[in-house]
RNA sequence: GCUCCGGUAGUAUAGUCCGGUUAAGUAUGACGGCCUCUCGAGCCGCCGACCCGGGUUCGAAUCCCGGCCGGAGCACCA
């Protein structure tokens, strides 16, 4: 990070707009301003940016569910702020810029200033004195200018080459009444814009380094020319490049009109990027830390895979999921000619025997076995076929019926089997288990029986459902709700 | 259109500031093999990139110019 000795300390912070649940997209600052936060020893904060109660409002829930994602993500903050909280702040300071003559109340129409603005042209607010500054400075706070009546601007460079930096607004009116803010209801009717207040609260707050979307560079410079009213030195601003992820959007309005509207069935639907949906699918915070560290801080938009993201989660849970076994779309298979009642003891984790065994037995009947197997296998289901069931015993196939197959006992050995070269797959014998549904990434449900030993397993408990992938269990009641994560 | 920013293998990233001991490292992925009673893990091998064109230089992914492509901003949004 630049320029660190600069600082006594480090000092980072978060500030999202509570309109929506986190996601990927701002996995990155979060991960970057922590670590960098944490690495140098410094001091990380939350800050919530609501002060457009119109068109980007804030919604009480955001505030907890945010809190709730970054805890999860393990980056927690030394302190938070709300600058809905804060508005006497940014009052007192418009009132020293208005003082100082570097900004003024603007009562053109926008269409007309913008019209100036982009010939350079000043317009002639701009050359009140301050005390009629204060004047209309007044009459917006008691309500004699209506919204878009006046609006405070600082002044900048006229001949900046962005015209959009040139005399930039800073505070605005809002109809207190037909705009109420979630948080202080109708107690303000003037609110500050997102350079004046974001601008304000990093130099108060001592921000040694930003670190945000690249949308935000042309902010940069128009914050500068306030701080140089203000003779505050601008804190050390890094700006990264987009982050996308192949198939899903990260954009905020379409994740809350998607949850609005029903496409998507909750923060957490399986389909959004969102960290309440990596959470539930068994993602681990630790996998998406490890990513964000990987993509860095660089200005190039990025593209995410989910394989990079699954890679990393592979890494962490694969050493702590136990396994178990899951017919997806089970099929009956009866085999006859078995010679006596067979024991199962599968170890819960191959590379780890201590974790203990789960124990099947398979009662022969007069000689038949019924169990189930999974359709996915359906290529291996040939007549003649020699295959294992892993850990029991191997069969051949005698006859394939629309429910059923019909097989035959070869032998109990693996070492046959591996003579036999004979695939392996996987089992649950007939009359037991729990029925099982696994919510896939792209919201289907696939649909089976898990084994015994899972109706034990307790929600939020991640486990391997062998030869199918990894998900996290979600309900088990009468039947076991598991969330995919990936193979 | 205007103002910025960027372009290294399928994906992500290192190297770019201070040009040469790396004709490009790492991870993931694909492929092949070993191992394993999972299509998981592990191990080995292999595939694969400096956007294009000029220029500067003994020498350029690294510096300069032009082009192309991508992105952001151009709100009384954050």
């Amino acid at each position: 990070m630049p320029n660190v000795d600069r600082y006594e300390q480090i000092v980072t912070r978060f500030a999202p707009n509570p309109d929506c649940v986190l996601h990927l997209g701002s996995a990155r600052a979060i991960v970057l301003c922590y670590g960098y936060a944490k690495m140098y020893d410094g001091l990380f904060y939350l800050r919530f940016e609501d002060t457009d109660p119109r068109l980007k409002r804030s919604a009480l829930q955001f505030y907890d569910l945010i809190q709730e994602d970054l805890r999860w993500l393990g980056c927690g903050w030394d302190s938070d702020f709300i600058q809905s909280d804060r508005l006497p702040i940014y009052y007192e300071h418009a009132e020293m810029i208005l003082v100082d003559g570097n900004a003024y109340v603007c009562t053109c129409k926008p269409g007309d200033f913008r019209e100036r603005a982009l010939a350079s042209h000043q317009c002639p607010c701009r050359d009140l004195t301050p005390d009629e500054n204060l004047l209309r400075w007044r009459r917006m706070l008691d309500g004699t200018y209506k919204e878009r009546e006046a609006i405070v601007r600082i002044k900048t460079n006229l001949n900046h080459p962005n015209p959009a930096v040139r005399d930039w607004p800073a505070l605005r009116i809002i109809d207190a009444k037909r705009h109420p803010h979630p948080r202080v209801g109708s107690k303000y009717r003037v609110w500050p814009l997102y350079n004046f207040a974001c601008g304000i609260d990093d130099h108060l707050m001592a921000i040694s380094h930003i670190i945000r979307g690249k949308e935000h560079l042309t902010n940069q410079r128009r914050q500068e020319y306030m701080y140089k009213h203000f003779g505050w030195r601008y804190p050390e601003a890094i700006h990264y490049g987009r982050l996308k992820i192949e198939g899903a959007s990260l954009s905020k309005s379409v994740i809350v009109e998607g949850v609005k509207k029903g496409a998507f069935k909750d923060w957490d639907d399986p389909r959004l990027a969102t960290f309440a949906a990596l959470r539930r699918r068994g993602i681990s915070p630790d996998a998406i830390r490890r990513l964000m560290v990987d993509v860095g801080p660089k200005t190039a938009d990025v593209v995410l895979s989910w394989e990079n993201l699954y890679a990393h989660n592979r890494k962490i849970i694969d050493q702590m999921a136990n396994r178990y076994f899951f017919v997806h779309n089970p099929r009956r298979l009866n085999i006859k000619d078995v010679p006596h009642r067979i024991s199962a003891h599968i170890h819960l984790h191959p590379d780890q025997p201590q974790r203990g065994l789960r124990h099947v037995e398979i009662e022969s009947k007069k000689g038949r076995a019924s169990l189930l197997i999974s359709n996915d296998d359906k290529k291996l289901f040939q007549k003649g076929k020699k295959i294992r069931l892993m850990e029991l015993l191997n069969f051949e196939i005698e006859k394939i019926g629309e429910r059923k197959i019909d097989a035959v006992f070869h032998s109990q050995s693996y070492e046959e089997a591996k003579k036999l070269s004979a695939p392996l797959i996987h089992w649950v014998t007939s009359d037991t288990g729990i029925p099982c549904e696994v919510v896939m990434p792209d919201a289907s449900v696939a649909r089976g029986i898990a084994e015994d030993a899972c109706k034990k397993l307790r929600p939020s408990e991640i486990i391997q459902l062998e030869r199918f992938g990894f998900v996290r269990v979600d309900r088990v009641d009468e039947k076991l709700t598991a969330y995919f994560a990936h193979r």
